[in-house]
RNA sequence: CGAGGCGUGGCUCAGUUUGGUAGAGCGCUGCGUUCGGGACGCAGAGGUCGUGGGUUCGAAUCCCGUCGCCUCGACCA
């Protein structure tokens, strides 16, 4: 984007300290407040419609694929967490439990999920006798706790939102077809409806999910060149039916285990959209999920005509999600404070367009201001909206493509990273020393194996053996 | 969990070095004037200085303990 001028003051700039810019932003339109227990925030009436649109969009697409909501339990008994190997290792340390019930000490702690894997597993063992019983294809929205060390807005609390898929199947290649379709499923909505351009790949051993087969990640990439993990798949295989013994019996008339999947999306995904379309002047929504699309801003309202006019324009404008600012501050100072929020488009009208026909409408995204005729405002803003959705979307996938570089040498790998922030693509030959140490050594991991694989060397920029996967790595937040 | 920083009206902070009646700006409330990029005047409200103990005639200030928050690392969506 061209030099924006920095019109909001309350916010410290990008590029003077990244770190308080964002939390500016989270705190300045609005979308949190710090709560009184470390890790966990109160999601303000901005923030929880933005999530609240999140889940509408995504759950649309989940339906058009044949999810089904469902809802289970808060707690997990102890014994059930325990019956899969790697999940406990993976989550034991840092789960909550709850130990006493009222006054009673229980006689089994229970931990608050941090996922949930082992109720579903259990419920669906309970749940399904025959092939005929299959596929299952569930999903829920909850939260979740995790009790992480340090906790940052949106990208690390100890409590979050998600949605967590679960799905059951009666073969290994009908599991894997759903892993990756859902993997899709997440991309296209962060495409189409966040402006979120992403990288959709494969993860390696290391950074898979804990149980997992195969991991599938969407990574973006922020505005300051760190990476988010933006959704994941998991395939299990039938390794958690082995543990937790969900077994049916097959059209040959044969007990085999079934084959699962899950795949989340969480609220991580805010500090996504504030970190890839986000500005010096604050928050940028794209408009297809902006709670408010369009704000009007009436001039002099006192003056006679004005007021009703800015209602008249909201009717007029009712295809689309509209506010009228008639609060009782001075117009230079709603600018600056909507632009904060994010609003993609705002409205002038005042008494001059009264006497014209005339409004004025801007963009969020550019500062661009043009005048339009009142009785071509719904069209225009209209195309307004869809343009700017295109726009920051182009935009963001031209700083994607500007900071993604690759590295066929050692030497050019870490001058890369020494340099540039972004991603690097390079080869990989697919031992577990070379991520340790390139991990060790510059700080950046490996983000996917992407699908789409290019062959840029024969050899590990790492070891110099032959290679067998380019990955791309980077600064992961 | 390691390393730094910070706790004083709602917010940002000054005051602590050198102990002596708790301050500023912003915000908030009321009235009036304003309004096309963060308007202004007048009048108000609001603080056991995180917390417990100690020293002292006297503690926001000095000493000891404790709790909390933020940032950066390691771990994770």
């Amino acid at each position: 984007m061209a030099e924006q001028k920095k019109l909001v003051a309350e916010i410290t700039a990008m590029d003077e300290d990244f770190t308080q810019w964002y939390t500016d932003v989270c705190i300045k339109a609005g979308l949190i407040a710090y709560s009184n227990i470390k890790g966990f925030m109160v999601y303000k009436p901005a923030g929880y419609a933005i999530w609240e649109a999140v889940q509408k969009h995504l759950d649309a697409r989940f339906k058009a694929v044949g999810v089904e909501n469902v809802y289970l339990p808060l707690l997990i008994p102890e014994r059930l967490l325990n019956q899969e190997k790697d999940l406990v290792e993976g989550f034991a340390p840092e789960v909550a439990w709850v130990t006493t019930g009222g006054s009673e000490e229980l006689d089994e702690r229970a931990c608050v999920r941090p996922t949930s894997e082992s109720l579903f597993s259990d419920f669906y063992r309970g749940e399904i006798q025959s092939y005929r019983d299959l596929p299952k294809i569930y999903n829920q929205w909850c939260s979740v706790v995790r009790w992480e060390k340090e906790t940052r807005p949106f990208l690390r609390s100890r409590e979050f939102m998600w949605q967590e898929g679960h799905t059951v199947h009666a073969t290994a290649e009908e599991a894997e077809a759903r892993t990756q379709q859902m993997l899709n499923v997440y991309a296209d909505f962060c495409a189409e409806d966040l402006a979120i351009p992403t990288i959709k790949g494969r993860k390696t051993d290391k950074e898979k999910f804990a149980g997992a087969v195969a991991t599938y990640t969407i990574e973006a990439l922020m505005h300051d060149g760190r990476a988010l993990q933006s959704g994941t798949s998991h395939d299990f295989g039938d390794d958690f039916a082995k543990a937790y013994g969900i077994l049916f019996t097959d059209k040959d008339n044969k007990q085999k285990h079934a084959f699962q999947t899950s795949w989340g999306l969480s609220t991580r995904i805010i500090g996504a959209l504030i970190m890839v379309h986000g500005d010096n002047s604050g928050l940028v929504l794209p408009p297809r999920i902006a709670p408010t699309q369009v704000v009007i801003v009436p001039i002099q309202q006192r003056k006679a005509g004005v007021l009703d006019k800015a209602y008249e324009l909201k009717e007029v404008l009712s295809n689309f999600r509209v506010k009228v600012d008639d609060s009782d501050k001075s117009p230079g100072f709603k600018f600056a404070d909507q632009e904060m929020r994010g609003f993609p488009l705002r409205v002038e009208i005042g008494p001059r367009d009264l006497q014209n026909g005339k409004c004025i409408i801007a963009r969020r995204d550019n500062g661009a201001k043009e005048e339009c005729a009142l009785e071509g405002l719904e069209a225009r803003i209209g195309e307004l909206l869809e343009q700017i959705q295109h726009d920051m979307f182009e935009r963001a996938k031209k700083h994607l493509e500007e900071h993604t570089y690759t590295a066929t040498t050692r030497e050019e790998f870490e001058k890369t990273f020494a340099e540039k922030t972004g991603f690097v693509k390079a080869m990989w030959c697919g031992e577990l020393a070379c991520e340790e140490e390139i991990k060790e050594k510059y700080g950046v991991t490996s983000r996917c194996m992407p699908f789409e694989q290019e062959h840029i060397a024969d050899t590990c920029v790492c070891c110099g053996k032959p290679a067998k996967k380019m990955v791309y790595w980077g600064k992961s937040y």
